[in-house]
DNA sequence: AAGATATATATCAAAATGATATAGGGGTAT
DNA sequence: ATACCCCTATATCATTTTGATATATATCTT
């Protein structure tokens, strides 16, 4: 899916910096996607010259402008169509739908090289890791720098994207905690 | 995980060709790490450079020669210091750590914009999609065109994380399967 | 007979990452 | 106190990776 789709669907749910999206990706929306800041503000520049969002520049005392982006009626409906048109590709694995890179299960399978007590300790971090997660994703409390994309959050599709996130994390937690022995002992 | 270092940890198992790589990434492997041919075999040729591992070239009638790589004693001894020095980097998501990006949830996030039968059948095929994945990770047959990498597959390293990512992909088809009437109906 | 799938390597424009720069505020630990 | 880290906020850029395409043939399917 591309960084600018994904941006105007954001924004979809309300105005927000480039910084917020970053944000919301890294708290509700972890282990979902993720992206850099070097591809989200260029995408954004982007769709301001395209015209699929306005941008509104607040001045703030010895910092940055924040500049605060709004999907307009044209990007709505570029979202949309783009959204529907593409929707198959994003069903399947493989080159396309979900891009997997998990080092960590990399770093398992690879880890009849590493000491017995590295192996505890891996695992021990990664199961605090994976807590710390969990938290993000089904943290329901306010978010105060943004009130936006708490909606998107909240609404049927955030809780069952969200949900199913969680479930996943769970069941991974669940899987080391009953197996991890066979890996070191 | 460099390129690099995922290439030199598969290529401990036994001599494999860059298409091998890919394929093993592809089935067994499949869920857990994707690599592109673009960045696979240009690895391949920076680490033989680097004496990291040796290439032996097979003539094929009518196909392009084979180029079977098989790690040294320099290579083994690399990969194991640079999986410990940097087994602490893996185990945490974010900048470090799995990098996820998961365009079917995404799109099950903006599914708000998509007709309710458009919903219906993107989940009916992320089901099958995902039990197909289940068959790839899960099978457990010989694997013909290679018996080097069989070994990794099938050891205890192998299997628990191969059967890790399993258990993560039916909890996602139980999910929703019982949660999906809320984004349609 | 046409089309898809498999074997096998290679290249490359376009996109993305990960790090760094800039710049100040607030908290806190030694 | 002052050193250190985290938060807010945007921007840039070398390096890496993707996704597509090219090349070439055999085999299986429709």
């Amino acid at each position: 899916m591309q960084t600018s789709v994904i941006c105007l669907g954001l924004l979809r749910s309300g105005p927000a910096t480039g910084y917020v999206i970053k944000s919301v990706l890294e708290g509700p929306l972890n282990q979902i996607y993720n992206l850099s800041f070097g591809s989200i503000y260029p995408a954004l520049s982007k769709l301001t010259k395209e015209k699929y969002v306005t941008v509104k520049q607040h001045a703030q005392d010895k910092k940055p402008d924040k500049k605060v982006y709004t999907i307009t009626k044209r990007g709505i409906s570029y979202f949309e169509e783009t959204l529907l048109a593409e929707s198959g590709k994003y069903v399947r694995s493989g080159n396309y739908g979900d891009q997997i890179k998990s080092e960590f299960a990399m770093l398992l399978l690879f880890s009849k090289s590493l000491p017995k007590q590295n192996i505890k300790l891996i695992l021990d971090e990664r199961i605090l890791s994976a807590q710390q997660q969990l938290n993000l994703i089904t943290y329901e409390g306010p978010i105060a720098k943004d009130s936006n994309l708490n909606a998107l959050r909240n609404s049927v599709q955030g809780r069952f994207t969200r949900g199913l996130m969680a479930e996943v994390i769970k069941t991974a937690i669940n899987y080391i905690e009953t197996n991890r022995k066979k890996l070191h002992d």
